[in-house]
DNA sequence: ACTATTGTATTAGTGAAGTAGTACAGTTTG
DNA sequence: CAAACTGTACTACTTCACTAATACAATAGT
């Protein structure tokens, strides 16, 4: 499991959606034991703390569940990830519109900024 | 003057990000005197010293500049505030690409998802 | 049984951003 | 001159997210 943190922003919203995004898209098997807090603090670079914080948000969701001194796990039914994903991508593009708005940017100037992004 | 704040979101930058945007699009004239660190904080609802932090990165940015005991100012020249809002722009775009990509969104796909948004 | 590994809990500390209150220093205006 | 308005400065407090250290509890493997 590879993460891609940005450490100047929050570690934990973005240790939720990673995982989300890895079990929603099926990379992480439904059902399949993750990584335990600790290994993932080490590979994330992040205290064991912030990211039991992060399993425990999205077990709220009903994406993962754990099992005391057996590990975390990824729900066997993954629709709950795949709805958690569309949500954040629908509240970060709409932030996204929202944001260039307030600096005096129409929806259809940040439609065409975007359509001309060189990739 | 009106603000669109969004109070969940640290507002400095926000103060700085919709003043420039003012600046750089001319509605604020070039030279113009600014609104009072008090008078804005009223009219913004916030905190005068926030108001004030604000002000003063933008003065960094060579966007405005003080004069002692008779207020804020529009640079004249609004290159600066051009080019900021511009960087700025560029900025949130890029953030918008990473932070969907770290979510597993392609870029094309992310230029997909803006493309087919309900304005 | 022993040990290692797991999740879980608690407490304290840090840094950034904003809030709040107050005060001082110049300039303008009457 | 005096009052009112400016920018400016300072300290203390709050909040949030993360860090840090430690401890405890439960299970699996040997």
């Amino acid at each position: 499991m590879t993460w891609n943190l940005d450490k100047s922003k929050a570690l934990c919203p973005q240790i939720c959606q990673q995982l989300c995004a890895r079990i929603a898209a099926g990379e992480i098997q439904p059902g399949q034991r993750l990584m335990s807090v600790r290994e993932v603090a080490v590979a994330a670079g992040v205290n064991p703390n912030t990211v039991q914080h992060a399993f425990e948000q999205l077990e709220q969701q009903g994406v993962v569940y754990s099992v005391r001194s057996a590990g975390w796990y990824a729900n066997p039914d993954i629709s709950k990830a795949q709805s958690l994903r569309e949500t954040l991508i629908k509240e970060k593009t709409a932030a996204f519109f929202a944001e260039l708005s307030a600096m005096g940017v129409a929806p259809a100037d940040t439609k065409k900024i975007v359509e001309e992004w060189e990739i």
